[in-house]
DNA sequence: CATTTCACCTGGTGGC
DNA sequence: TGCCACCAGGTGAAAT
């Protein structure tokens, strides 16, 4: 569900309660999914660390884990391990008081020190749960770049000789981390392209406005919380407020706010794809 | 290798 | 009210 605005916004908010905080304890709910690593090995690699800070890298959620040691002392080390949250179509991570009512498809909740919960809530399972140990493993990183820091060169450089559209190009995760298909729609609205666009024969002045309105609408979303479209919130239960700013993403039919034309809506990449016929080239 | 399709899940909505 | 088809913010394996 969450694309780069929701899962930054959840970061932040996560950040903010938890860091400096400590996990005494570690309940998961299933053993199937949505464990990459097996669940006791990560209930084992969380329990008794501190937490350092909560981070957004691509759409995934980086915890970063400390030895038990006081935090006074721990402070400013690298951390030792981490816990990388995917949230899927339909994740939450939250934090709760420990008596606040458990809601269906709890797959993890975690008992920090100052009694707080940090809760994972998945009702599809699409999301993913991972836990690394820094001593052995490489911190996590994202598989592309960043469309809040990625410069104009390395933009264009991403589409150059690519057959496919450039919605898929948009979505396509090893390219740019952190889009999905509303923030896909919404940025080549306000670029003027057609989402079907081969990404390839992109001029260099068109990739730069897309990266421009990429920036744009991503910073504008964050600043509101990320979009709700059905069930997304934040950290501690807050939807956002972006889907009001939304121009043609889930407005099959309605008129153009730019100049009244019906938004169409066709399938590509296998995704709803939403534009603006009149508006986009 | 690049690109496309499909399966993975549950739940909400709208038509009949 | 029930049943059913369709849709949903994502990804990665399998097919092409």
């Amino acid at each position: 569900m969450p694309e780069l605005p929701e899962v930054e916004t959840i970061a932040r908010g996560v950040d903010a309660r938890v860091r400096g905080d400590r996990i005494v304890q570690v309940w998961f709910g299933s053993h199937r999914e949505p464990f990459k690593n097996s669940s006791a090995r990560q209930a084992k690699s969380l329990e008794d660390r501190s937490i350092l800070g909560v981070a957004r890298v691509g759409k995934h959620i980086v915890v970063g884990l400390g030895s038990a040691v006081p935090q006074t002392s721990s402070k400013g080390l690298p951390p030792e391990g981490q816990w990388i949250v995917h949230l899927g179509m339909t994740g939450r991570l939250l934090v709760t008081t420990p008596d606040a009512p458990v809601a269906a498809h709890t797959h993890a909740r975690l008992t920090l020190a100052s009694g707080r919960e940090l809760r994972f809530v998945d009702p599809r399972r699409f999301g993913r749960l991972e836990s690394r140990d820094l001593a052995r493993q490489k911190p996590f990183a994202a598989p592309g770049a960043d469309p809040l820091f990625v410069d104009s060169s390395a933009f264009a450089a991403l589409f150059w000789g690519r057959r496919l559209s450039i919605k898929a190009a948009l979505l396509h995760q090893s390219l740019l981390s952190g889009v999905g298909n509303i923030y896909a729609d919404e940025s080549l609205f306000r670029a003027g392209i057609r989402p079907r666009r081969q990404a390839g024969r992109l001029s260099h002045a068109e990739l730069e406005r897309l990266r421009q309105a990429l920036l744009e609408v991503l910073q504008h979303a964050i600043r509101l919380g990320g979009s709700s479209v059905s069930d997304y919130v934040d950290a501690e239960g807050v939807r956002g407020f972006f889907q009001l700013e939304h121009r043609v993403y889930q407005r099959t039919g309605e008129p153009c706010l730019t100049c009244g034309t019906p938004i169409r809506r066709i399938l590509l990449a296998g995704r709803s794809t939403h534009y603006c016929l009149r508006c986009q080239h």
